[in-house]
DNA sequence: TGAAATTAGTTGCAAATGATACTATTTTCC
DNA sequence: GGAAAATAGTATCATTTGCAACTAATTTCA
């Protein structure tokens, strides 16, 4: 490995500045969706993978979406109560129900997914593609990374 | 510029990654100081800071460690309450308190810098000096980026 | 088979959080 | 000098969150 600061200084403290560049830019983000579309990161996390790949089950939602699975709940039964996804429980096990958008909910996914994809334009502004990537890349290890270290104890 | 992503997909979002990333780190982190010293990652916060440079009032921790003042009041209050900082109003400024370690928060600040930095090294471990310093550059503009959007409107 | 363990999802409750309003003091500036 | 605005910090209250317990269904395996 390579060296690492010996001296405690909070603002070149990864944990916190990763901290703060994720507040910072998930604030910006929430206070869009809700004022736009009344919508909670959460709940807007579900509609984004109902999105992309549906139906899922709150189990699937959960993997797809780094939720824990009371969040999950709590968020597909609002969007439920508003009419934007629909439940249908699943045949083979009489536990779990597929999740899909509505014709509603797929409406509004398709209105917020550029809505999104700007903010992140805007926030990423003055990054070459190159340093994208790093960035994406680096952020992916450190996640992968604290689970391995989270996980088993 | 350079080009960014046209679909959505939530697995390549940075603001997605970013959250997963930060909440596992802090995560982490928040749980082994609440197991090991029964302190919230604010409070901890407030220890470093006050361990780096004291006295400060509450408004210079606000700014050292980008706290909500209620979240800092709160922090403040409880460390007092345990005896691990002291305040004392300013005869300047009577609004205002210094605000210091005590002898006792001063030898928990000397106990947790060294774990606050392992958990800082286990998270890096495998990342070279390079991408280390990289990763917390791009962190900095980051989150820079996200206060000027947000601070405007 | 069928008792015990596991899993999907929900609910209840206590604690954490955030917005707003409030007190006390200081600054501004006419 | 003093009314109006600003600032430090605290308190209040409603919402959010997170944990643990719970129901219902399924799987395991003796």
């Amino acid at each position: 490995m390579t060296d690492a600061p010996s001296r405690l200084i909070l603002d070149e403290y990864l944990p916190y500045r990763l901290s703060v560049a994720s507040n910072r830019a998930s604030g910006l983000i929430a206070r869009a969706y809700q004022a736009r579309f009344g919508l909670t990161i959460w709940e807007w996390r579900v509609i984004a993978v109902l999105g992309e790949a549906a139906p899922l089950t709150a189990q699937g939602v959960c993997e797809a979406t780094a939720m824990d699975k009371v969040t999950v709940s709590r968020a597909i039964r609002a969007l439920d109560q508003r009419g934007l996804v629909q439940r249908r429980r699943q045949a083979a096990d009489r536990r779990a129900s597929d999740v899909s958008l509505t014709e509603e909910g797929a409406r509004i996914y398709e209105e917020i997914a550029p809505v999104a994809l700007d903010h992140e334009r805007a926030l990423l502004n003055g990054f070459s593609s190159e340093e994208r990537s790093q960035l994406m890349a680096l952020l992916q290890r450190l996640a992968d990374r604290a689970a391995r270290l989270g996980e088993p104890g």
